[in-house]
DNA sequence: CGTGCTGTTGAGGACGATCAATGACGGTGG
DNA sequence: CCACCGTCATTGATCGTCCTCAACAGCACG
């Protein structure tokens, strides 16, 4: 949509967030070479891709997901402008796991080579903001597995949109509708693609959701924190904790 | 039970295979300035523990938790001989997140100040195996979020009892007793306590679970792979890679 | 103007939750 | 040595959430 984003302001927005120096980001950006635009449900990086890269999400909203025995998808996480797809490839390269990255949205991609991600490494504020990266996607995804394990499909969806809602308001997106379908909902969800939109309908029911036109656009962040019992301050964004955490507060009333 | 495993024997392995020198280990342990032991059932870290040291486990088998609204206990992941159980609070200090950690049998457990942490990580060796494990961490939870997303009971329980012998294997750990109650499994799995039961009912109707004694005792390793659908290699073990993806081989049978 | 993808609706059935009660085991103290 | 207690394991019955199958409608695309 707005292609001018392709400037660097989300990741910029994030290594700040994890504690990166202004110039860090310069450097990250000099150190990409290539840059490429995938369209709307191509794969990113192929589920056997083994290019000795690490990609960089400027623009859109990609998933990184894994097949089933059935063939069906089970997405394990969304990224969003100014995420990593797959660095863990360049940091634990032992790991073998057969997982896919697909674009949700029309998207851009930075490409940077290993031998240049050794240099950039160099710089101890970047690696401690690249650390801090890592162990913020742990914290996402222990977040995501609690909501998971418990609760009815209402909840899980809620939450599930609350936290790319955040994701995305981390990095300066700010618009209502979320940049995927039902059914990237379902396989991110575990939940069939019926239920999921039963699910939805009664969040548009509830005035949480917008009845008007076929994309997810919340309308009711605050009920929509509620159901889900979405408590933002674990995605450690200091700017946006207030506004989060301020949702919390009302909750007790 | 084994209580000369206290000498960081685990922790070493870990270490090792994270890329660290041989030199890290000792460096570590003489920061360790103390050792406390906690009984089962207590708690190593409160819900609101806000202390500044980090805790390694060195004995013993513990799970991070947290409590849901009715609460109830939801199991995050398990720690075994060798894991950090809160290194994340040192790193992304402003992750507000409440998460206990709780023994489930009796543990040992090294205390670090994060000043003297401060100057562990001046060892760029060091620094990189601890950022290696937090990506490591990030996979294991993405492996279960796909596993626990995803297939039966059946599946989900044996995919759990895998990925925790294979990471007691990993750390030198060979004994067939799983560390820890039906009900861990049910709050880790988020499955009833009485359906987990007869799941394991199932399981050992089908003799891959001992029939004998209350502990849960795999028996058939091969088959509890099969079972779950379960590739060892995401845990990025060389030493144990070889055991686990011949039983994937097998599969294509 | 068809073709594909997404969204929507209905009906039936399965898996797992919940409630309730009992059994088995180990530890503790009389 | 035995009675008691707490924790964990086990069993049966009922109920509800969510899955599956199947069909159709709306919209965007070439």
């Amino acid at each position: 949509m707005f292609a001018d984003c392709g400037s660097g302001l989300p990741l910029g927005l994030k290594l700040k967030r994890l504690g990166a120096q202004a110039d860090d980001l310069d450097i990250l950006l000099l150190a990409v070479k290539r840059r490429v635009s995938v369209p709307a449900r191509d794969n990113v990086i192929g589920e056997a891709d083994t290019a000795a890269q690490v990609r960089i999400l400027l623009v859109g909203t990609t998933c990184s997901y894994k097949r089933k025995e059935d063939g069906n998808r089970s997405i394990l996480s969304f990224q969003h402008p100014g995420d990593f797809c797959d660095l863990h490839r360049y940091i634990v390269p032992d790991v073998k796991s057969v997982i896919g990255v697909q674009a949700l949205t029309d998207c851009t991609i930075a490409i940077i080579e290993y031998r240049d991600m050794d240099k950039l490494l160099s710089r101890p504020t970047l690696a401690s903001a690249l650390w801090r990266a890592s162990k913020l996607e742990a914290v996402i995804y222990r977040e995501r597995l609690s909501s998971m394990g418990a609760g009815t499909a209402l909840k899980r969806v809620a939450h599930l949109l609350c936290e790319q809602l955040a994701r995305l308001e981390a990095v300066g997106i700010h618009a209502p509708q979320l940049p995927f379908s039902q059914i990237d909902v379902a396989d991110a969800a575990g939940l069939s693609i019926v239920h999921v939109n039963r699910t939805i309908q009664t969040l548009r029911s509830l005035n949480v959701l917008s009845k008007a036109g076929r994309a997810i656009e919340v309308v009711d962040r605050k009920q929509l924190a509620r159901i889900a019992e979405f408590d933002g301050r674990y995605l450690s964004m200091p700017e946006l904790a207030l506004k989060w955490a301020v949702q919390i507060e009302d909750m007790r009333n």
